[in-house]
RNA sequence: GGAGGAGUGGCCGAGUGGUUGAAGGCGCUGCUCUCGAAAAGCAGUAUGCGGGAAACCGUAUCGCGAGUUCGAAUCUCGCCUCCUCCGCCA
C-alpha cells in the first residue's frame, strides 16, 4: 500500500496517477476519515496515559476505593471510544488498500494495452523456404504434446509434455541457472547493457513453497486476483501463480540488513492460473494453460536501487532471448497495463514465426516499496529503517519458451533444432 | 492423526498481577587508556503510530487475536509457529 503520510501531501498527484492506471479513489474521503482517526486516535492515548499514570501511582499497593472508580471510568470510557475507532480504522484501510502504487515517470500514460510502447527490437526474424507451422500442429504431430488425454484427466487447459520437449525444459532451466549464479556473466551483462551501479551479487536458486496462507497472500497485495488463484479451501491455501508469490514473502516482519542486499532469488516452481475469462482465448497449444513451470527472479533491495534492480532484471532477460537466438521486442507497458502495485512494467514478447505475430514471454516489474508496506521488510540503513524495494521478473516461463524455440527452429521436415547454448544440456543433441 | 513441551529486544536469557520497554550477558557504536591493537573501564544501543520546526512528549508492541482486571510479558480462551515421542507417508 501507498504511505498515508504521502498522500496526504499530494492527494492531486495521487488521485490523478491513480486515474491513469484506471483506478478511481475517493482520495478526499481518505484524508476525511484520515483526520477523524487521528482525532479519536489523540483521544484515546490520552485517556490510556491517564490510566498509565494511575496504575504508576497505585503499583507497590492496593488502590484506594476512590481509585478503583476513577479506573473504572476510565476503563468504561476507553473501551467506548476504541469501539467508535474500529469502524473508522477498517473504513481508513480499506480505502488505503484501494490506492494503487504511483507510475514511476517515464511510464507511458495510456488507457489499455494498445497503448504500451515497443521500446526496442532485437533480432532477425526467420526466413522459412516453406509455410512455418504452429508450435501445436509441431508438437503434436510428433507425441511432444498431448492436450486430449490431458482433459480426460484434469479437464481444458492441461497438457502432457513428453520425452525430448521435456528434456528440453529441464536443459533450459539447467543453463539458466548457471548463468544467473555466476558473478563473471552478470558482470559482463552489466557492461553489455550498460548498467551503471548495479551489483553483479549472484542469485541464490530456491525452491519455494507453492502455497501461500490467506494473510501471506494479503499481505503481498494479492499480486494474482482473487478470481485467477487456486484456493485449496479446506487448508486455508492459495496456489501460487508464480514463484514470486512465496519468495516476496520470504522475509515478512523481518528488518534487514543493508549489507545484505541486493537479496536476490530466483525461483522454480510450477505456476497455476484459472485463467477466468480467457473463454475460448488461446485454446490451440500450451500457450496458455492452468499449470506450468516457471523459472523466475526476485529481489529485494534498497530504496535507491529498486529501479537499478528493475534494469538489470529486464538486461538479463534480453540476454537469455539473445543467447537462444529468438527474436524479440521490448513493450514499455503503459500505465493502464503496469498493474495495480506496479510502479513500472516491462513484457518481451518473442517473435512466434507460426502464428506470425509476437507473443509475450516475460514480464519485469518494479514493485518500489508497495508490497514492502504489506509484507513489513524493511532494512536499516544510515537513515533509520526503511522499506525494501522489490523487483521481481521472469527467467523462463518453461511452456512459453518452448513454444517459442519450437515454432523458431523449425525445420521443413517437421523437427525442431536445438538452440547451440542447450546443446550442451542435451548432451551434444542438435534436434528433436 | 495421537501425546507432551516451547515461543521475551540483533542474539542468548531472567522474569507468574503493580518503579518491567523489560534484569544480566553477548554483539554493536562512541569515549578513556595505548605508538597501535587486544584487554579493561565508562557511556550509549528496538520498532510502529500520533503530536512537534526541533529537543522531545504521548501511545502501542514480550508469537498473533480476543477477554478478565483499577492495572497484564505474567491469568483465561482461540489461533499460528517450532521442538520431542508415537502413528502414517514421497
Amino acid at each position: 500500500m501507498l504511505d498515508i503520510r504521502f498522500i496526504r501531501e499530494n492527494p492531486n498527484l495521487v488521485e490523478e496517477k491513480s486515474a491513469q492506471k484506471g483506478y478511481k479513489v475517493d482520495i478526499k474521503h481518505l484524508l476525511d476519515i484520515d483526520e477523524k482517526r487521528r482525532e479519536l486516535l489523540a483521544e484515546i492515548e490520552s485517556i490510556r496515559a491517564r490510566r498509565n499514570d494511575l496504575a504508576t501511582r497505585t503499583k507497590g499497593g492496593k488502590p484506594t476505593e476512590q481509585e478503583i472508580i476513577e479506573g473504572k471510568a476510565l476503563r468504561d470510557k476507553l473501551s467506548q471510544l476504541e469501539r467508535e475507532m474500529d469502524p473508522l480504522q477498517l473504513d481508513f484501510d480499506s480505502h488505503l488498500k484501494a490506492v494503487p502504487n504511483m507510475p514511476a515517470d517515464d511510464v507511458p500514460v495510456g488507457g489499455s494495452e494498445a497503448d504500451n510502447v515497443v521500446s526496442k527490437e532485437w533480432g532477425e526474424k526467420p526466413q522459412f523456404d516453406f509455410e512455418p507451422k504452429t508450435h501445436w500442429e509441431i508438437a503434436e504431430s510428433r507425441n511432444l504434446i498431448d492436450k486430449q488425454r490431458a482433459a480426460k484427466v484434469a479437464g481444458s487447459r492441461f497438457a502432457y509434455i513428453f520425452g525430448d520437449l521435456v528434456k528440453l525444459q529441464f536443459a533450459l532451466i539447467q543453463f539458466a541457472l548457471d548463468i544467473l549464479t555466476n558473478e563473471e556473466t552478470l558482470k559482463k551483462i552489466i557492461q553489455d547493457f550498460e548498467l551503471e551501479n548495479v551489483s553483479p551479487k549472484p542469485f541464490m536458486p530456491t525452491l519455494p513453497p507453492a502455497m501461500a496462507k490467506t494473510s501471506v497472500y494479503e499481505a503481498t497485495g494479492r499480486l494474482n486476483k482473487e478470481e485467477q488463484t487456486y484456493k485449496l479451501e479446506d487448508d486455508d491455501l492459495w496456489l501460487n501463480a508464480s514463484a514470486e508469490h512465496t519468495l516476496a514473502p520470504m522475509f515478512m516482519g523481518e528488518v534487514l540488513n543493508a549489507n545484505d542486499l541486493p537479496g536476490r532469488y530466483v525461483g522454480y516452481t510450477t505456476a497455476f492460473r484459472r485463467e477466468a475469462g480467457t473463454y475460448g482465448k488461446d485454446t490451440e497449444g500450451i500457450l496458455r494453460l492452468h499449470q506450468f513451470d516457471k523459472l523466475e527472479m526476485e529481489s529485494f533491495s534498497l530504496p535507491e536501487d529498486g529501479m537499478n534492480e528493475h534494469l538489470f532484471m529486464i538486461a538479463i532477460q534480453e540476454y537469455f532471448m539473445r543467447q537462444l537466438g529468438i527474436p524479440y521486442h521490448v513493450l514499455n507497458k503503459c500505465t493502464a497495463d503496469i498493474g495495480f502495485p506496479n510502479a513500472r512494467g516491462v513484457d518481451i514478447e518473442a517473435w512466434m514465426p507460426g502464428q506470425n505475430t509476437y507473443r509475450e514471454t516475460h514480464t519485469a516489474d518494479f514493485i518500489s516499496d508497495f508490497q514492502a508496506e504489506g509484507t513489513k521488510t524493511r532494512v536499516k540503513t544510515d537513515n533509520g529503517t526503511v522499506f525494501v524495494h522489490n523487483n521481481d521478473a521472469t527467467v523462463f516461463a518453461a511452456g512459453r519458451t518452448l513454444i517459442a524455440i519450437i515454432e523458431n527452429y523449425q525445420t521443413k521436415d517437421g523437427k525442431i533444432d536445438i538452440p547451440k547454448v542447450l546443446q550442451p544440456y542435451m548432451r551434444g543433441q542438435t534436434s528433436i
